[in-house]
DNA sequence: ATGCTCTAGTTGACACTGTCTACCAGTTCA
DNA sequence: TGAACTGGTAGACAGTGTCAACTAGAGCAT
């Protein structure tokens, strides 16, 4: 039973069929929108029956939840690199959190649909329990590891606290400018970036108290 | 041309079976979901043809256009009364900063699904130019009013950016625990309480520095 | 070799959707 | 009276997700 697949298959990562899938779902959001997507439509890029997609995901949503999961992977390796100077070294603990923070920031303008995959589409409901929990998880850590960094903290939960605010802070300036109410509230472009440095600058304080809280304990 | 309407239906709103969509969409939308809603499905709910209410509404997605429209004037209505007290007077303009953020998250904890199609759709094209921008800038000026009230601003622009923070930031916690980020991130409920109250105090520091400024001005 | 079983495809059908067209009963009004 | 408009109906069409049945082929035990 269960015969062994294709080693060439298993070194990029899966059947062939199914990894086109998840490229071609995609790219199929990227021109008709999340709602728009269709199983259909995605066999019909890769010229095979409407059928062939179900041989590998049980349903559209389980599709959806695997794209949902790369996109989460992609983005918590995308901020753990923001760490690193570009020649390896380590940067100074406050200055990796500002670069997280600009990461953050980065990957939402830089990839705006996966961003709205991740953070402002209801979650299939195939998600809860099928791991997509700990892969978002993992993104968050890393924002803990920086906090760590720049305040050695006495519990987990203390840390977590601080990291929560400037997580959905950051995460309320992505969304805001992802949700184009920038546009809607009538921002020109220009108010619209310092407002969004204005924040960042008020995300900034927050954190220098953080860090002064540290150096007044000691 | 255009005779008048009945003006029975013209006092309390509009056509009776418009009214009736808009009330059963939303009931739709709670039992299925947003992308779960069919306009087939309304229609079976009011005992109608399937196409009645194509005689209301141009499409499916200026139904639900319509739906955000009078989520956002409630929202902006429910925001504006959190600044008076009970007996009608008015609140000092920190207090009522404070109960400001407290009607937002209050009103996102109690209506998630009306927050969630206001914030967290992606609105159908059909809002685009249809007059939700305004509904939404309403709401979003309250917060500048209120803001105005602490601190005299020179320009209308400094006033922004203050608001879009204060947004941004509330927005960011009422978004978090909407996406039941806290749930997935394995934060216990006194835990996300706790980190809730914990940014909701960083913010309120932000707007006092602010209301500093003022002081410092004069 | 001969089957058996499992995989990854296929085609066909079903119920359901949004929306187009055509039809019809009233009402308003010239 | 009759034309125009309003708010409703029924039917058809293409497109959807998904179930069921079928098939070509690979791997393996006998």
């Amino acid at each position: 039973m269960e015969p062994n697949r294709d080693p060439k298959a298993k070194r990029t990562g899966g059947t062939p069929l199914r990894e086109a899938c998840l490229q071609k779902a995609l790219e199929a959001i990227r021109d008709k929108g999340v709602e728009g997507l269709s199983l259909r439509d995605v066999a019909r890029r890769l010229n095979v029956s409407h059928q062939a997609p179900y041989k590998h995901f049980a349903s559209k949503d389980h599709l959806l939840a695997e794209v949902i999961r790369r996109c989460l992977r992609d983005f918590a390796t995308h901020l753990r690199r923001s760490g690193d100077a570009d020649d390896g070294t380590h940067q100074p603990p406050l200055d990796a959190m500002r670069a997280l923070g600009s990461a953050y920031l980065g990957y939402a303008a830089a990839n705006p649909l996966e961003y709205r995959l991740m953070f402002m589409t209801t979650w299939p409901n195939e998600a809860r329990g099928f791991g997509l929990a700990s892969d978002s998880r993992a993104a968050f850590d890393v924002l803990g590891e920086r906090l760590q960094a720049v305040r050695p903290y006495d519990s987990s939960a203390e840390r977590d606290r601080d990291a929560m605010f400037v997580w959905s802070a950051i995460h309320g300036i992505a969304s805001v400018l992802q949700s184009e109410a920038m546009h809607y509230l009538s921002f020109s472009p220009s108010e619209a970036e310092a407002a969004v440095a204005h924040a960042r600058s008020m995300i900034d304080r927050a954190i220098a108290r953080v860090s002064d809280r540290q150096e007044d304990d000691q």
